[in-house]
DNA sequence: CCAGGCATGTAATGCGTTACATGATTTA
DNA sequence: TAAATCATGTAACGCATTACATGCCTGG
């Protein structure tokens, strides 16, 4: 068996062949919503998947440039993610930081309250806003085929989409309730 | 500092005492959906925030029980989940992998694909349910104010609501792809 | 000349998960 | 009589995070 981030990396893998570093850019920029990687662990992992032969690497020397090792998915690979693909996901230990702090959120003053989801509403408009793009740039190409590659980064920034509209929504009704207490305190 | 699960152990004792043992159960029924920790997790943690001045504990004998370490928070353990709480959380490492899935699924036949989402659905469908009539059940009491530990419970669970009710559109919406893609195959 | 990008790793520490360990009482 | 509940822990292992470590090239 298999690490989840090991899965993380032939799934990118099975799109293309990265150097470890690549790996990491790829973590950072296309699945960075649903899945993060350290790059320190991404150089033992693909020590691993190598040695269950689920990849193969070849060095490339670069001119003026550091060398570095091109990993490609085997047969083997492919089908082990396949594999683990089709299982039903883990019932994931879902841990969300924003949530456990708002359940004790009662404990303090209204106007802190105010302040920290004022933030947050920032936070999640803007990422709302950077998926909306993202979705409308693939949809201006046309929508993809389940069959197509690029119907993974579609089906997930549609689920960015509606999961930052929802915490966007959300943060306006928490917003509402601090402001409704402040005035209520103040008459 | 704490570990954010030595702060979910405080945001439980916050509301009420509570032995390691209860404290697991809340974890399973009252904030399983947005934290879990290990029973084996606790104990340790337990000691921790003991060492930090954070809780106390005394002895409960109990006939024909065995007996528990009720905890107890303490002021200083107040003071620093209040200050915990209002610091913006961590730009939170999601780990999807549901996500993580779909982003390959373009590996997979679409009658595996069918099969996957459709039990996501029925998933997502139940804790939809289960989250609805929590919902229900605290709004027929009227609405808790901010200031009310109970409005902890409400904000979460409306989060909950929202979220499992969008995974349900979009899992239809997944299922709807794969089925036109079947249609179009057998053209 | 300094910051940042490209490129690959190792080390330390701590958290999370799973399994091990015990034992009494209650309920089906 | 077997399984579930109450109750508290320890041990092993592996993964995640953070820091440490190096070094060349490019652009401002």
């Amino acid at each position: 068996m298999l690490s989840t981030s090991g899965y993380a990396i032939l799934a990118l893998l099975a799109r293309e062949s990265l150097s470890g570093y690549d790996i990491a850019q790829w973590m950072k920029n296309a699945i960075d919503f649903f899945w993060k990687t350290q790059h320190s662990r991404i150089y033992p992992e693909l020590a691993h998947l190598e040695e269950l032969g689920y990849v193969t690497h070849r060095l490339i020397e670069q001119k003026q440039r550091p060398a570095k090792k091109l990993y490609t998915i085997t047969e083997a690979g492919r089908e082990a993610l396949k594999a683990w693909l089709v299982m039903p996901p883990m019932p994931a230990a879902e841990r969300n930081e924003l949530l456990l702090k708002t359940y004790s959120i009662w404990l303090t003053e209204p106007q802190q309250a105010l302040a920290f989801y004022r933030r947050q509403l920032r936070w999640h408009s803007e990422r709302l806003a950077i998926f909306a793009g993202i979705q409308q740039r693939i949809e201006e190409k046309g929508i993809p085929k389940p069959s197509d590659p690029r119907f993974g980064d579609y089906a997930t920034v549609r689920v960015g989409v509606a999961y930052e509209r929802e915490y966007v929504t959300w943060c306006r009704w928490m917003i509402e309730q601090f402001e409704q207490e402040l005035q209520q305190q103040e008459k």
